[in-house]
DNA sequence: TAAGATAAGAGGGACAT
DNA sequence: ATGTCAGTCTTATCTTA
């Protein structure tokens, strides 16, 4: 239902506006009526093929990446004793190159951790599709798990454990919503193990984490349920509100931002029930109806 | 069928031991 | 390091309108 298919002319659908891509978030959304068209975002970067009028065909190479194992920077030293012109090498000379190449073979195999590397980001790029997830992100992501690579982290836990955590780190520090819930389902590892390599990560490799907004919460829930602008900001205004008077702490934001939304539909007689925001919002009915009593018997709502 | 109530259980932070 | 405690959220079940 929220999600449409993406028009030739590149205008939405319902009103006919232009479609606008947030980056950060990966999301294409409507500029007049915010309604997100599709939670993806294209590889927008230069394709490398080659042209009829330029045969030579790569201009530049692939793209360096953090998420490809040997940054698409692989050189290798090849195995024939034959110098740049072709002449045949010098004995000592074959020596320190038969060297180099040991140390070559090395370094390109890491051992474990250009295996560990590649099949990580292998598994990242599925992640990336799953989740809608930005370039952005996936960089980030592949940084912070090189960085717990380098530091030892990852021996001892799974990679898939590992990479999750730093995919859900990636996603706070860009400000992308993606919940526990979201990169648990997508890498099929347990909510609770992501969330403990989490706060591994977070520690070891003294990662400084804005705390996730529960306005950009909002944006989230309202469009998977298509909920109008009129709705949303009042919801927001809600949530300032709540915010001033100090009853949001330790509360999950997903949840405030869920009673807050539920709040404002039956503002406006929207007809939404708690089960689809719950769904929407991936927290339980349960806590929906407690935060929603929080904000009614704090912000003196009477409906 | 949606909303409200209640209870049991899990996980994590704060704090003391 | 380990244990306890209060507070939060989830799951499950029952009742109410």
């Amino acid at each position: 239902m929220i999600m449409q298919i993406l028009n030739i002319d590149n205008s939405c659908r319902r009103c006919k506006g232009l479609i606008l891509t947030d980056e950060s978030t990966g999301e294409r959304y409507c500029q007049s009526c915010g309604n997100v068209i599709v939670e993806r975002i294209e590889d927008s970067r230069s394709e490398h093929r080659s042209f009829a009028d330029n045969p030579a065909g790569s201009r530049t190479g692939s793209p360096t990446s953090l998420a490809i194992h040997d940054r698409g920077l692989a050189t290798i030293i090849g195995n024939v004793n034959k110098d740049a012109a072709g002449k045949s090498l010098s004995t000592s000379m074959k020596y320190d190159i038969k060297r180099l190449r040991v140390w070559d073979g090395r370094s390109q195999a890491h051992e474990q951790v250009d295996k560990n590397l590649r099949q990580a980001f292998s598994e990242l790029s599925k992640l990336k599709d799953k989740l809608a997830l930005s370039d952005t992100v996936i960089e980030k992501t592949a940084y912070i798990y090189r960085k717990a690579i380098g530091k030892g982290l990852v021996r001892g836990r799974s990679i898939q454990g590992v990479l999750g955590a730093a995919t859900y780190a990636a996603c706070r520090d860009a400000g992308t919503p993606r919940t526990l819930n979201d990169v648990s389902d997508a890498i099929n590892v347990q909510r609770k193990d992501i969330s403990k390599n989490y706060r591994m990560l977070v520690n070891k490799l003294d990662l400084k984490m804005p705390v996730v907004d529960s306005i950009n919460c909002v944006s989230k829930i309202a469009s998977k349920i298509g909920l109008d602008e009129k709705t949303k900001r009042h919801a927001l205004e809600i949530l300032r509100d709540a915010k001033n008077m100090e009853i949001t702490a330790g509360k999950d934001p997903m949840g405030i931002a869920a009673a807050a939304l539920y709040i404002s539909c039956l503002k406006y007689n929207v007809d939404v029930t708690q089960r689809a925001i719950s769904i929407a919002s991936g927290v339980t009915e349960v806590t929906i109806r407690n935060r929603y009593k929080g904000l009614r018997d704090k912000l003196d709502l009477n409906y």
